[in-house]
DNA sequence: GGCAAATGCAACCCAAGGGGTTACAATGAC
DNA sequence: GTCATTGTAACCCCTTGGGTTGCATTTGCC
């Protein structure tokens, strides 16, 4: 497992950079493709909303690729904000090692 | 990419059956390790509740696994029931193969 | 059987966040 | 200048995570 030394990109600037800025390709008129509001679209590629279950499927359908591609994207950026934002996981016990040596 | 054809399993069942149970732990004294909720862990364990980026790092922490083991199980349970549930985004039109195919 | 712990769950409270609409100001292209 | 695009704010609605308290049921142990 590699771990994130930083801060992983956010998806709506995939969808941005990589998308809708070679195909040029409006927020407006790609919201209305895929739709779902300006606002909403918007607000992804800001980064200040996030690519839910629901827009993973269409932005599969509209880009030929698959949810998960998306959604690994989000989840991605999500764990390293939780990571480095909140500490208090931290404090979490490990469960000793041997006990967990006797899971099968 | 390969398709889901059953409904995932869903993370508390994971930390249920093959944690809990044979480790003997309760829910609560889990929870309390966890740093959460009787109830917040509860809700995950009965599938009323999701596996946040702050749970898997959690959870992580005490069973020694990676976070991304647990928010994989919940991305693909949650894609699984936007998959099923709402039908609206299959009418997302594909962008042409033709102008897809000019990326990168 | 009987008791105490564990547990599911409801009720409530709070805060965050997704999604929609409307409106406005700023930026850009022509 | 003019019009389309866009970021955003203001609102509204609804869902959901997380905490607490309380209660009734289940479970395990003696």
């Amino acid at each position: 497992m590699r771990k994130m030394k930083r801060q992983p990109v956010h998806p709506g600037k995939i969808i941005q950079e990589d998308y809708l800025a070679p195909l040029s390709i409006t927020i407006k008129d790609m919201a209305s493709n895929l739709g779902v509001s300006r606002k909403t679209l918007s607000k992804v590629i800001n980064e200040r909303g996030s690519v839910t279950p629901d827009m993973a499927l269409r932005l599969s359908r509209a880009f030929n690729s698959t949810p998960d591609l998306w959604l690994n994207l989000q989840k991605n950026y999500d764990l390293w904000q939780a990571e480095h934002i909140s500490k208090s996981w931290q404090m979490v016990k490990p469960i000793s090692p041997q006990m967990l040596h006797s899971l099968g």
